[in-house]
DNA sequence: TTATTAATGTTATATTATTACACAGCGTTA
DNA sequence: TAACGCTGTGTAATAATATAACATTAATAA
């Protein structure tokens, strides 16, 4: 159970984009197939982009620099996320497994410091690529 | 145990930059650092860090685009890394946890599959920022 | 209403990273 | 020796990713 956050009009247009696409999508493509529907400039993208990433809609993959739609409604709270990347095809699958979550939630550095908030990035080769 | 790798001109002076720092080091920012040392190009520091991230000699932290030195011989082998961020300070500490990488590696996805390549960021606030 | 916050539009610029091409050094081997 | 493959270097140009600064408008709250 989560927060509905009713999305701008540019926040729509770009979520829906994402949600949509198979696979991450970088910003200047999000930009390209958006400007039929007026929106013209790389801040605008970023602007909508750094908001879907806060409410936690969507996901940045940080060694990709691209974006994907969240697939697992718990991570919209914690930003707590974890993904799997194919090294051949770029295939890109969110993670939800509770062991997983627990395990990191409750892993406790040498300082004993937890951590709510993570990104995990696994690599290796998809089912297909295998 | 680690192979030993004889780095070049410019792979040991950059190493040598980033070992030296106490924080993660950015590109650009290398490049200024090392052009009394002659390397004058963004190249020549991207070629170089390529190459020491290839064979374990740094990492770099995907979320700050930022490089830093490997404090933990056994991930020179496994691209296995892990790291936590402090959101204030910016310190960033590689984690070596057995248990972690352990599980981490030994961790199966909903398909089975395993991965020996990882990368893992931890954010939260340091101890002096707490 | 007024004030406040969130979102938008636009231009310019900063930051991060790669392509393309020429060449030098070194070990292998024909 | 010469020919080759491989790694590294130097240089210029450019591509890709992201933010700063400023003006305006829409939505929300007091
Ligand atoms: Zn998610
Ligand atoms: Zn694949
Ligand atoms: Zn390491
Ligand atoms: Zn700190």
């Amino acid at each position: 159970m989560h927060k509905e956050h009713n999305l701008s009009k540019n926040q729509q247009i770009i979520f829906d984009l994402i949600d949509k696409s198979p696979e991450p999508l970088k910003a200047y493509t999000i930009l390209f197939n958006v400007q039929k529907k007026g929106i013209k400039a790389p801040l605008q993208v970023y602007r909508a982009l750094d908001k879907l990433v806060e409410i936690g809609k969507i996901h940045k993959i940080e060694s990709r620099n691209a974006f994907i739609a969240c697939h697992n409604s718990s991570c919209q709270v914690a930003k707590a996320t974890a993904f799997s990347i194919c090294e051949i095809c770029e295939k890109v699958t969110e993670i939800s497994s509770a062991g997983l979550s627990k395990y990191l939630a409750n892993f406790k550095d040498k300082d004993g410091m937890k951590y709510s908030k993570y990104n995990l990035e696994f690599f290796g080769l998809c089912k297909k690529c295998r």
